[in-house]
DNA sequence: TAGGTTTGTTTCAAACTTGAACCAAGCTAG
DNA sequence: CTAGCTTGGTTCAAGTTTGAAACAAACCTA
């Protein structure tokens, strides 16, 4: 089968976004950096965490939800836990599972980074979109990820978080 | 300033970003990881140079194009080297600069490359959007790159590399 | 209930990225 | 010219990511 190239308008909208993305990660990453002293990642860990009931979740929920591999997340959280904001419980109804918890010094440091990285995310993106385009975004990311995982397609991609709260440090 | 906090659309369409853009850079690296053995910004290099003129970049400028780090592009370029796909040359009309251009092999390489690669963009994206969808990515995501970097803002990011022809590997 | 598969997680080495420091080479104002 | 700033690029060490392999507990299934 001969190769279906890409259309003028989506070259255009391809390269827009492989620089968009970079630039973004860049920015995030260097303002947390600064601020908190870690990688846009580990921040999301924090976030998602804080988040979750009793901010604990299982590593591979956790994995899930943020859709990185297992062994990526295992080496930020060894990282995170030595630096004190995370530490490890094993779980008790399955002995191979292994729980990251938030601790109190984790929850601060959320706390305390959050108005920075929240007002970052602003700046670089939802300032300049009008409501029309944060729906638009979010449809197509969400197409994105179910056509990437969501063969089942159940859950509105995000929903699998359900117990979020409003004023979230947003990962 | 007390912060403003997201909104609970703008919630949802950041977790379906983040989600999505690992799921699809993922999905890439691991493609051509498998197919061309390189991570996709490796074949984002290849690409960008098989499109310029005379296949050939100031190593700055390709760093532009790409939106990445003048020392992230250096690592990588010296490893394409290696392998024998790029070379760098000194530039002549400035003796700092260098020259990273694609050789013969690199060209090979892309245009073995550019199937797989763009089949797998349009099932991972574009395959899932509406043209009006197309142009909506589009618009917010060169929104984004000019609100983090085009403060300048003259030419709709994308143009900055005004010799791309039809049918591309589409970086 | 032993053996085999699957699932949850970590480990390890190799590859990649980061940011600050460095080295030229161009530029510019005395 | 020329000391001092800027620009183009690389280097290095420290940090991160990857993918495959290792482990161990849980789950079959005969």
């Amino acid at each position: 089968m001969t190769t279906r190239w890409l259309t003028p308008e989506e070259q255009r909208a391809w390269r827009a976004y492989i620089a968009a993305t970079h630039l973004l990660e860049d920015t995030l990453d260097r303002q947390l950096q600064q601020d908190a002293g870690m990688p846009h990642l580990y921040y999301s860990i924090l976030a998602t965490l804080s988040e979750a009931p009793e901010r604990r979740l299982r590593m591979t929920e956790l994995a899930e939800a943020l859709k990185i591999t297992r062994s990526r997340l295992t080496y930020a959280v060894t990282r995170l836990e030595k630096d004190g904001l995370v530490r490890r419980e094993s779980c008790r109804w399955d002995r191979r599972g292994s729980v990251a918890v938030l601790s109190d010094a984790g929850t601060a440091e959320v706390e305390r980074a959050a108005p920075g990285h929240v007002e970052t995310v602003r700046a670089s993106l939802f300032d300049h979109l009008d409501e029309e385009q944060v729906g638009q975004l979010e449809a197509i990311c969400t197409t994105i990820v179910r056509s990437l995982q969501g063969e089942d397609a159940s859950t509105p991609a995000g929903d699998d978080l359900p117990w979020r709260r409003r004023s979230s440090p947003c990962s």
